[in-house]
DNA sequence: GCAAGGTC
């Protein structure tokens, strides 16, 4: 009976069908219910190929409130609004598994991948009638070799995958509701709150920066500056000679090199330095670099190279491999190239190269190679954004296969008095890849030479008074970045991840970037105080080391689940217990840094947690007195200034952060009250 | 409705 069926093979996603089906030489194409699916004989036996699109299931509960820690794998068309579109796979899977006699689970070979398959044959198949169709990339070889080899199914992986669900799952549900109920009870109303492995650390991290910078009192800094007269050009050059100069020493130098008017080259260095070509792109390259040229989001980037790929322009772009196939045919994909406007005569070039190696980066993905143009070209002209960004991605593939840039770096060393000062000339020896990428870093270019023994004459000396500044506030590029970075979220997900924030109102964008907003100030702070581990990347490497045991066989996914839920589970009891109390309103104020009633900040409202010479201040505002007493030690050590010129002086700087300022009003408008001159 | 992860 079992010989008469056919064996049904599982795709992740349509594309991988496609490919998969071609790799096995199953031609017969049959369009069922708006999927393709493929059908024919592989090594004497009946086949059909038919994709899911990602996930089929999503974990969901009946149960209302929190804690909450019964779920049950459900159809996600069913419940999850924009998820609509998966219902015609689900059907068509489901309909199909019903005659198979076999299944092949031939998602991506990692653990999303195993719980895709898993959960589509268990519920419609039969899983002691199943294996696992193991390959790292979808190239033609990959394939049959698998699928000549099928292996067991792998329920290791499907454990570590369904794990890694759950656990999500158990934290984000209750911590999020958890959230909505404390603002029901404190501000009253409904609003949609959220927490999570990824969203909460992200959110923390630009409460972080908010009050770094918020916080920020600005260094000042006395260097000379020297307007030089090299060859017919004049170069205006800053130094403080690698001393902290104070005011005075700053003017007693500035009229000694008056005096001496000239500096001597006293040492010549040249040296060539070679700019190697950058690999292709992967997805958080491609963010990186669409924000850092065109501005666009990380998250619009993503769905306009989606929209790309779907036109056959470029290859899958959720992808964070560097690395390009050896058996891809660049020649072919030049030849097309050559075609499009802006790119003929660089591509002719290329073309007359004797072999095409591409620039390989460290990043590697087992299931997609990097982002490069297919050959395929654009039927209509692209819209605005999307001419960008395929532009971008056509550049950097060509950049990737380009020659080296070399850069001539020459460096001067100039004595003046006894000191010594650098000047750096940079030029472009062979533009290489830069030609074609030309968003390459290379910093400034400027050409000159002097030869050693040479007198350089001083025509101008000034003494600059600097004030230093924060670091920036996030991009959305720079916070993907930073998300990364920390290992936390996928290529496909950071960049939505993000957009939740916003679409939450943790975030907003102002003028210099991301900032925080009062609701996401209250968020993180309860977060921190009642959920610390949701708040640290480390819940995120925690989880992974456990995923690692469950594959190795080490522990099993019922002790890392019931783990999460035995140290979620009190507190969860204790913060209901807070909710459901009339008296505890004042500490649940508390929890989030807000005033509760008796101690409230002087300047702002917020719950006082310092109180300096009778102030109360609270968190922001502390740290950022604190800050000014530090700063103030440091600035009358360079130049002569009392404190009250000092706080005037902090209010003018626009690097000087919002909660300093209006600490140093606060101040200024009490100056009568206390004898801060001589306390500091 | 709430996560994070797939994919359209």
């Amino acid at each position: 009976m079992r010989d008469s069926g056919y064996v049904l093979v599982i795709a992740e996603k349509p594309r991988a069908a496609d490919k998969i089906a071609a790799a096995l030489n199953l031609s017969g194409k049959r369009v069922v219910n708006g999927v393709r699916v493929w059908e024919g004989f592989f090594e004497g036996r009946r086949f059909l190929v038919a994709p899911a699109v990602g996930h089929l299931f999503s974990l969901d509960t009946e149960e209302r409130g929190f804690p909450v820690f019964t779920y049950r794998w459900v159809p996600r068309w069913l419940v999850e609004r924009r998820s609509r579109h998966a219902r015609k796979y689900f059907e068509v899977l489901k309909s199909l598994a019903r005659g198979a006699s076999e299944y092949v689970n031939a998602c991506d070979y990692d653990i999303e991948g195993s719980v895709i398959g898993y959960l589509i044959i268990k519920h419609f198949g039969d899983l002691s009638r199943s294996r696992r169709a193991k390959f790292s990339s979808l190239t033609k070889e990959e394939l049959v070799s698998a699928f000549r080899n099928l292996q067991p199914l792998d329920l290791r992986m499907v454990e570590a995958g369904l794990c890694r669900h759950e656990v999500d799952w158990i934290w984000g549900i209750n911590v999020s509701r958890a959230l909505m109920s404390f603002y029901k009870k404190v501000f009253g109303g409904f609003k949609i709150l959220s927490a999570g492995r990824v969203q909460t650390p992200t959110l923390i991290e630009v409460f972080k920066k908010h009050v770094e910078r918020e916080c920020f009192v600005p260094e000042i800094k006395f260097s000379i500056s020297l307007k030089l007269r090299v060859g017919s050009e004049e170069l205006s050059i800053r130094s403080d000679f690698g001393k902290d100069l104070t005011e005075e020493e700053a003017n007693r130098l500035k009229l000694a090199i008056e005096r001496v008017g000239k500096a001597r080259v006293v040492d010549v260095k040249s040296r060539t330095e070679v700019l190697r070509p950058p690999p292709p792109f992967n997805l958080p390259d491609l963010q990186y670099e669409a924000y850092r040229v065109a501005k666009i989001s990380p998250a619009l980037t993503l769905s306009i190279a989606e929209s790309l790929y779907l036109d056959q322009l470029i290859s899958y772009p959720r992808t964070n491999s560097q690395k390009l196939p050896k058996t891809l045919n660049h020649r072919a994909i030049l030849r097309s190239l050559s075609n499009l406007e802006g790119y003929g005569e660089y591509v002719s070039e290329l073309l007359k190269k004797p072999s095409l190696a591409p620039a390989e980066g460290p990043r590697e993905d087992p299931a997609h190679p990097a982002i490069h143009p297919t050959g395929y070209l654009p039927r209509k002209p692209l819209k605005d954004r999307e001419r960008v960004v395929y532009d971008l991605i056509v550049r950097r593939y060509l950049a990737s296969l380009s020659d080296e840039a070399l850069l001539r770096i020459s460096t001067y060393v100039l004595r003046v008095l006894d000191l010594e000062l650098v000047i750096t000339s940079r030029e472009l020896l062979r533009g290489g890849w830069l030609k074609i990428y030309e968003y390459g870093e290379v910093g400034t270019l400027k050409k000159f030479s002097l030869r050693l023994g040479e007198e350089v004459p001083i025509l101008d000396v000034r003494v600059v008074k600097t004030f230093s500044k924060p670091s920036d506030a996030y991009t959305k590029s720079s916070l993907l970045k930073w998300m990364e970075r920390s290992g936390i979220g996928t290529e496909a997900t950071r960049a939505e991840i993000i957009e939740t924030l916003f679409k939450r109102g943790y975030l907003k964008q102002t003028t210099s970037g991301i900032d925080i907003t009062e609701l996401g100030s209250v968020v993180s702070t309860i977060s921190t105080n009642l959920f610390s581990e949701l708040s640290s990347v480390q819940l995120t490497r925690e989880v992974e080391e456990k995923l690692d045991k469950i594959i190795t066989g080490e522990l099993s996914r019922d002790e890392v689940v019931r783990e999460v839920a035995s140290v979620l589970k009190p507190r969860l009891i204790n913060i209901k217990k807070l909710l459901e109390s009339d008296e505890s309103v004042n500490e649940l104020r508390r929890l989030a840094g807000l005033n509760s009633g008796d101690a409230s900040c002087v300047i702002c409202q917020r719950l006082a947690e310092f109180s300096y010479e009778g102030l109360r201040l609270c968190r922001f505002h502390g740290i950022a007195y604190e800050r000014l007493r530090e700063a103030y030690e440091a600035w009358s050590k360079k130049t002569k200034i009392s404190f009250v010129e000092f706080l005037n002086k902090v209010l003018t700087l626009k690097s000087s952060g919002k909660y300093v300022k209006e600490v140093a009003e606060l101040l200024l408008s009490r100056r009568g009250c206390f004898d801060f001159h001589n306390r500091l």
